[in-house]
DNA sequence: TTTATATCGTACCGTTTCGGTTCCGTATCG
DNA sequence: CGATACGGAACCGAAACGGTACGATATAAA
């Protein structure tokens, strides 16, 4: 469905820290993982996967390395997830299969409007972007796409989401 | 840190059912089990928690059954995952254990803003609730909490997040 | 041209947790 | 009292997550 698991995380770290020193000058695996303190196969690995998403350009040879293929602020959240996570199925429904019972209304009349919360979920991940973490944000100061998806009821539950 | 699995799926399954039928009739674990096409030991686990959780009231007994605790307009997504999935750390820096290696500084100075991503997902599932996936939503008659949270760029990754 | 450097691709593996099951205890109504 | 239905704990196979290893390829400098 929609997981973010901790690999997730440290691609998100890698690119972050592409964005604090967007210089152009191209980052190794090696330098990113002593400064990240990450294993660097790790590192290597996310970072083989964000060039192959088209996050990252890839410069091989000697005086190699990696740098954002576009602007900090270009880059959502939301494309970061969806090339580390690969393409979430949104529901078992929809994967093709065939799954005869599904054909059983009551069983499926309510089943589509699962989409609904991943649509908001990616709606609200593609307001922010690389630049936004790259600076702590105060409640005051968020992008619109965040503060204009605050609650209005107060929330029950356990806080944590 | 963030997870969406297939149980979280059936337990929203079963809530919308008991939104959609919201009479107070109390529903047993078999009927929904039948009624969603689930599996029955499944489906008991899975109201166990929501009651535990404060989600559902429960009845013992030959009458017995389960209810929605409250109206499901009061009933935010962003609970239910909270119930099901447990209180999900924010990061690992954040669980209390002594990482002597936070503070280095290059390190945790960008790792912070990793709960930006957290908040954001919940304050947007927290403008959804039990009654909006009870029928279905068109684009133009969607909760203000989404439709304020779509994007205004376009969106250059893989599509399904 | 040679050589060192660093990315690229693939395949592998231990551990965790996910999804699902089973069993028994407890409470309620007829 | 006995049939029904929730409550809780322990258990298990399978899948993925997280991390590793190794060789191939491309580039720049010597």
């Amino acid at each position: 469905m929609f997981r973010m698991t901790k690999l997730t995380d440290y691609g998100i770290v890698l690119l972050t820290h592409f964005a604090a020193h967007d210089d152009q000058v191209a980052h190794t695996a090696r330098e990113l993982a002593l400064e990240t303190r990450l294993p660097l196969p790790t590192v290597g690995k996310l970072l083989k996967q964000l060039s192959r998403g088209g996050l990252l350009a890839s410069q091989r040879g000697t005086k190699g390395g990696y740098i954002l293929s576009r602007p900090a602020r270009e880059i959502t959240i939301s494309a970061i997830i969806a090339t580390l996570e690969g393409p979430v199925a949104i529901t078992e429904c929809n994967t093709g299969e065939s799954h005869s019972r599904c054909e059983h209304e009551s069983f499926c009349s309510v089943r589509p409007n699962w989409q609904i919360i991943n649509d908001t979920i990616r709606g609200a991940l593609e307001g922010l972007t690389l630049a936004d973490m790259t600076r702590p944000l105060t409640r005051s100061a968020r992008p619109a796409a965040f503060s204009s998806a605050l609650p209005v009821r107060a929330p029950e539950g356990r806080s944590a989401l």
